[in-house]
DNA sequence: GCGCAGGTAGAGT
DNA sequence: ACTCTACCTGCG
């Protein structure tokens, strides 16, 4: 086990910031998140967490994973003193990471988001990792699914995960195994590329509209400058940045301030 | 019963 | 270039 003392990171926040979609919390406060073909328990009191790993696991992938590298104290002390509205969402949210996930893991599960709610997107993501993803010990007895890779769903009927109830989103995510699979779609080579480069290759794909494409970027390549603008985003535009937000003033970390406010709006009227 | 949920493709002006 | 609409599904 590993226990680290960590600022600006809230466990929960992340969780229920939606960028995972395979990360959740137990009423006992544990926290169970599946990345691929990785499992990992974690709890947090305060700020000092505990990660259920051996330290080269920590340090070779959830580490990067949870974006610790990454300065969110000199991001939230780059926010204007005079944007009322940004200071009171960061303040809010000033736990969330922008985790580093996998583009293929990202591009099924934000094909899935799309006029989808989250709660019936985890669902969905559960059912196609049952159905088509490998099964997995925990290391104590008890068994997880990972990720599908691209392999296990290329082969279907564009209709065959509407059994997983995708919905007609089915054809979008069979469609998109298949690019990867003949190489028309190439993750390795799409992860090199910059941010207008990747998510002009993206949009290529059936299914990806702007949107989602910038959901890929943000969570699945770590591009910060990725800003998606999903109806919560545009309606806090419409309330708070009439003129537009400052996109140049937070050039290469909006994706960030994105992160902030979305969550601001999805979660700070419950309760 | 009906509108909506982290939108997008395709058809129509 | 823009606007309009159909689209799976389940929850309030």
């Amino acid at each position: 086990m590993i226990v680290k003392e960590l600022k600006n990171f809230d466990l929960a926040q992340i969780c229920r910031s939606g960028q995972c979609f395979r990360m959740t919390m137990t009423e006992e406060g544990d926290f169970h998140i599946i990345a691929g073909a990785r499992k990992l328990e974690a709890r947090q009191r305060g700020e000092i967490c505990e990660f259920d790993c051996d330290e080269a696991a920590f340090d070779d992938f959830w580490s990067g994973y949870f974006d610790l590298e990454t300065d969110y104290g000199a991001v939230l002390g780059q926010i204007n003193p005079r944007d009322a509205y940004l200071n009171r969402a960061a303040a809010f949210g000033s736990g969330i990471r922008i985790l580093r996930q996998e583009l293929w893991e990202m591009l099924v599960s934000f094909l899935i988001s799309q006029q989808n709610n989250i709660v019936r997107i985890r669902r969905c993501i559960e059912n196609i990792c049952e159905v088509y993803g490998e099964r997995l010990p925990d290391g104590r007895g008890g068994t997880y699914y990972a990720f599908p890779r691209p392999e296990a769903l290329a082969g279907l009927g564009e209709d065959a995960l509407m059994a997983c109830n995708l919905g007609y989103r089915s054809k979008y995510v069979v469609r998109a195994a298949r690019n990867v699979v003949s190489g028309a779609f190439d993750p390795e080579a799409v992860g090199g590329m910059s941010y207008p480069k990747a998510r002009q290759e993206l949009l290529k794909l059936y299914g990806v509209g702007e949107k989602v494409a910038d959901c890929i970027c943000l969570f699945g390549l770590h591009h910060l400058q990725a800003f998606p603008v999903d109806t919560h985003i545009r309606q806090a535009m419409e309330a708070h940045y009439k003129r537009g937000f400052p996109h140049r003033r937070y050039a290469k970390v909006q994706g960030i301030m994105q992160q902030y406010i979305f969550y601001y709006e999805l979660c700070h009227s419950r309760n």
